[in-house]
DNA sequence: TTCATGTAATTAACCAGTTAGTTAAGATTG
DNA sequence: CAATCTTAACTAACTGGTTAATTACATGAA
């Protein structure tokens, strides 16, 4: 058949069954490091689900990719769709974590809306796969699957929610455009996340490096500029 | 084994065979009319490539939704990757048509980058499912497939370059605010995609229909508002 | 008019490769 | 001992793709 992909694999990993001829390698697991071989296990699979998507990701990648035997994937999670699940919650939670202190502290509507800008920004630069994963959930079905119910009522609103009330504080104040948050935060999301998503296409477009550090200090440069000038007044 | 999707299938198609008890029904094919089975199997592609993704897609499950056997997928097009490259081309294609003429026109920069906008925020509205056949294609691989190469090169290129020149135009006219294109494209790509493909999250999180027909009004309005304040000087 | 023949369009049935997930047995270590 | 993990073989289901037959129409000779 040889269809689609483009027959990964290779690198049949020289270690062999846990011993290396001088020293110990720490083999994961044998009461070594569970929380590590969990944690590498969704590292993995944060890679392989958004070079691949959802379908196209395989398990057989991520075991191998984790150096880990397929089996211990079952060990951990349930199934491929529990081991997805728990990748969005790491990504997230992630997300929710680096932002949601931003809303908690008492600056001004302007500012508190850069902060948050910024962290964003900056949590998606340093895992710039993870748009990838994102985009891969909000492909799905045309309604709501239960799965992104979830997600949405336990990540998404509160931020949302938050968000929310900074513009209204900033409409009120006469300090922002009168934006409908329906409008704005889609908006923001999608200035942040498709530069990151589209990273490989640009590359191949220009001849400049996207992802480049000193690129991405001035595209953040640029995010920030340029919704302060479509916000504030 | 029971995995991810969720097992769509039902209506078993009543046609029998062509006849049916009263009338003809104008079964496609058979020198009906092959350049509507074509079409079909395109729109049809189209929707399973936009729901489930390049590698969630099942052949099984366009031909049955363009009411046709899933051997005339493969009488007409090589195999699902030319399939969906051939979904590619339609989308792209379609969106270069409607906004390269744009640039043709002699307008002031400021009038031609609103009306690049808003012709590419109608042919969005008007589909709203490409934009995730779109993001299927830049979530692959993390360099580029080549197939990727031909579209960034047939289709992005071209638009990328003349949304340069307009962006040249109106910074030297000191019309516009001094943007990199390289910032300002992926942003606009942004803003306007991803409402669309974010739709059934939002859908869930907010009451209104994020896709009737007054929304899509107050949301065009809003992404012109936003650039134009984002942009102009 | 009729009949044979060619050809584009279409189908039902099938096949072979892939893949998620399982299982049984054993290894390692605290 | 118990928790953690490996190995490796196995299977049930699925899925892309093929094949051989079939249909409807067009053409042209008789």
């Amino acid at each position: 058949m040889k269809t689609s992909s483009p027959a990964r694999g290779g690198s049949r990993s020289r270690r062999r069954a846990g011993r290396v001829i001088g020293r110990r390698i720490p083999r994961l697991g044998t009461r070594g490091q569970p929380e590590e071989s969990r944690a590498s296990i969704l590292r993995a699979a944060v890679a392989e689900f958004a070079e691949h998507g959802i379908a196209g990701a395989r398990t057989d990648a991520i075991a191998r990719a984790a150096h880990v035997n397929k089996a211990l994937l079952y060990y951990y999670f349930k199934d491929k769709d529990a081991l997805y699940e728990a990748v969005l919650d790491h990504v997230f939670g992630g997300l929710r974590a680096r932002v949601m202190p931003v809303f908690e502290s008492n600056m001004a509507p302007r500012q508190k809306m850069l902060e948050y800008v910024g962290a964003y920004f900056d949590y998606i630069a340093a895992n710039p796969r993870f748009p990838r994963v994102v985009q891969a959930e909000w492909m799905r079905a045309g309604e709501g699957s239960a799965r992104m119910q979830r997600v949405a009522k336990e990540y998404f609103r509160p931020i949302f929610g938050k968000l929310s009330e900074v513009l209204r504080e900033g409409i009120d104040a006469r300090e922002f455009r009168a934006v409908n948050p329906m409008d704005f935060a889609p908006s923001l999301v999608g200035i942040i996340i498709l530069y990151f998503s589209a990273a490989p296409l640009m590359k191949t477009l220009m001849k400049v490096d996207p992802l480049s550090e000193e690129r991405i200090r001035e595209r953040r440069a640029f995010v920030l500029e340029f919704v302060s000038a479509a916000l504030f007044r």
